[in-house]
DNA sequence: GCGATTTATAAGTATCTGCTTATCTATCGG
DNA sequence: CCGATAGATAAGCAGATACTTATAAATCGC
């Protein structure tokens, strides 16, 4: 739940498809979400492990299965620190208006 | 510049201090950014190097020295990933108000 | 020009990381 | 129970990474 674990969590491509495909697809085993990445089980086990360390994912374990889901504050550390950057974003009115639109659902 | 090089330069704690020195000290040679971090010249060199080639910092020589500054387009990939998650976000709405407050200076 | 200063680069090294295969545990259907 | 399935873990390994010391390149004051 550091910023380092979150940013390390991420830097990895592969790890970091793993996060978006369990956003995209939420509520589904690891044998599902690894349909398609063309990796390991044994990978996609430590990845999943190593979002989860990171509070990026919960699992819930459901007796054979274990369903992951995004965990909705795991990504606020990262918001957070980015927000401090703020005052260095380009276009900051086009920021705003992109996140007023992504509430706006 | 890519997403991977920018979480990549970010995961390490080293190198994010140096960030986010550039960013508060921006301006500055890289002997005046080092003066504190207890690493030695050519780690910090190497440091930057890998924050320039993510597209986070620029720098501008002026003769023997040499001015780091944050890059103002280099966060935006790492804001705009971000946003693809923002329907996860716990708290829209303060995180709405700390961004308009950060944009209000 | 010359010594000093600033930064970059080269080379070496210890540690970290992401992968693999093999194996273990737990749960399911029959 | 028993074979099959889901997932985690152990162990090993190749490559990446962050650091070091040594040195090169460029610019400064004099």
């Amino acid at each position: 739940m550091t910023e380092t674990e979150i940013f390390k969590a991420l830097a990895d491509p592969t790890r970091r498809a793993v996060f978006e495909r369990v956003a995209a697809e939420g509520g589904r085993n690891a044998s599902a979400l690894r349909e398609g990445l063309g990796i390991s089980q044994p990978a996609m086990s430590q990845h999943l492990a190593v979002l989860r360390q990171a509070g990026l994912i919960t699992e819930a374990r459901a007796g054979r299965t274990v369903n992951y889901t995004v965990d909705p504050a795991g990504l606020a550390p990262l918001r957070d620190w980015l927000l401090r950057y703020a005052a260095f974003w380009p276009a900051r009115i086009e920021a705003l208006t992109q996140l007023l639109k992504e509430m706006d659902q």
